[in-house]
DNA sequence: CATGAATGAGTTTTCATTCAT
DNA sequence: AATGAATGAAAACTCATTCAT
């Protein structure tokens, strides 16, 4: 007993499960990662994966939800603020920050837009940004001030997975990405509030 | 004779394969949509598809070759060039006019990342997007500038897809979209112009 | 007219047609090679081949037809001999000749015999093949004397397609091949000639 | 429990797979089976197949080193012997005994040379028939007496599947062959020897 | 003498899922 | 807490063949 095999201390194997199947996700896309690929990376048979998660699905879910608490929380946070200078270039930083603390899992999001349209994390991400996007945009604010904050949040996603592809520091990138995101928002809001 | 069912104008075909799989690759993703789906959808057998294309991918190929000829175009023009910010808006304006002209090929491209990257087309975008990053982007600006470009071709990206889920005139939004952008080259070039 | 592109001197086809097939069919199999491919390498339509042939199997039973001819006269020959030594030596030379002449074909036919069997030709061949022994074998000669006889016809098979793995001078191989099997036909005549 | 249609007593799978997919492989040939028509023979699901078995290739080459099993023995056995005509003669009864107790797998193997090429079992035989040459053949024989040897070889292999078609009692056809092949070795090492 | 367009029936293979043990 | 065995549905793709032109 503690054998040597046996290593993997029991009741790890839920979690391992999801950071195998995240790993992979992203990787490779949902589809194209298949549930057998998954029990193989952890040698384990594709029935186990079925005691700890009721379907493929399932097992995303539960990854977006574990990994989505802190942005779930900034937004908490945001909705009972001011709608202030400082409150929106808070929320720039915290997504910032969320999506760093889950790179792996917003990738995914990001490139399997399609596919995860059609899955329950779907809706629940898409609120989220709604959410977001309320916090951040003034309703009064016109049109062209409305874009310059969405843009803010996807300069941010596209900061994850281009700049990926580029030579530089990366700290050097995530700092240029929030300093541009702020300052849009910080456009928007000046055009707004100086109106 | 020149019956009812018979309608289909012969050598129409091979287009209308085209067109029916980007409709149904758009929708639903290219996985999801199966060849049987597209096939049905056009009143023809899988084996037809099989004349005209030798593979599911090469009907994906052509449509995208098809379709991004515009923006090959503008690549060619851009390139001859001076980098000046004329020249910036310009492959701005013409950039945006594209994703326009070919609006559900690039809502896939956005949508499918995941499956889009180990395809052919995968590759062929990739380097269409390094050719406008190098027309766009001055080496020696400084970091933020370069993001801001780069953050400039992605809110034209992002325009097309998530202003769909807004409230509000479309034609209104592309034009704040394109003012959006505009600014952020505008602001780059300006930036390293002045230093 | 006489273009450069029709060089192909006319009515020339359907032997063209012949002679990539059997190329193929005994290079790859009967099963692995498909129409198109034939068609493909003829630089024509998968169509012409059947203005030419009714069906796949067709292709191949003019092909045998065609070139069994020697081996159809030599069995003519051989039954209204004697059955001599000499006949049955003389006899053996014929057929070693008749698959050298024909060897693509008869490499054919041993490495698809699987297939072939369930061929038209599958039968055609066969009686051939009991004709030979009909001619070779004495029908009360021991059964070791009449294996010997049928030893000596497939020596000579196997010759074609086995010594192709071997080194040394196919010419030599060739010969000693037919030296083998004169040598067991002799036997075998001597044995029930002596007894 | 333990009902009529249950009988399938379990663990049997596996086992009852490779002896209908040989029994079918042998009498219609590889490309001809399908695995439809062996899983429909066993009344179970073609996915079944692929719990037990990767490929279609794997059952074949599953079977092929089951059955050839006896052949490897004997040319391991060979392999450490003095090149004694014992040694010889010993072999080729121990081919002959190898294809009667494999006679179906065997048979398929000549039948389906073409297909077999190009799987993976193709080599695997052809490694073996080399080894046994090296073992019966003495290099510095003259031409004749190698082909003597190898014809040894095919008498046995054509003894299996061409004396089906003739008449006599089998027992003693099986002894006749093994009796030429037995001579043909026997006079070439002769050859070699009193050389 | 040949092609362009298409079909119907089939192939191998993969997948998420189930369930008795 | 997990496995071994299996399934049903579907996928992409191939093939010999047909026929109007």
């Amino acid at each position: 007993m503690n054998g040597t095999r046996q290593q993997r201390r029991r009741g790890d194997t839920r979690q391992r499960i999801q950071d195998v199947a995240l790993a992979l996700f992203a990787e490779q896309g949902y589809e194209k990662t298949s549930l057998r690929e998954i029990a193989e990376s952890l040698d384990v048979t594709k029935a186990a994966l079925y005691y700890h998660f009721k379907t493929k699905e399932e097992i995303l879910v539960s990854i977006f939800q574990d990994l989505s608490r802190p942005l779930e929380d900034l937004i908490a946070w945001g909705r009972d603020q001011p709608h202030s200078l400082e409150t929106k270039q808070e929320i720039i930083r915290g997504y910032s920050a969320a999506l760093a603390g889950a790179a792996p899992l917003f990738r995914f999001m990001q490139e399997n837009q399609a596919t995860v349209r059609d899955l329950r994390i779907g809706n629940m991400f898409k609120s989220r940004m709604f959410d977001l996007r309320d916090i951040l945009i003034d309703p009064e604010a016109d049109m062209v001030d409305q874009v310059r904050c969405l843009t803010a949040l996807f300069t941010l996603h596209a900061g994850m997975f281009v700049l990926r592809d580029l030579e530089g520091d990366p700290e050097e990138q995530r700092a240029a990405v929030l300093e541009v995101a702020t300052d849009l928002v910080t456009q928007a809001h000046r055009g707004t509030a100086g109106a």
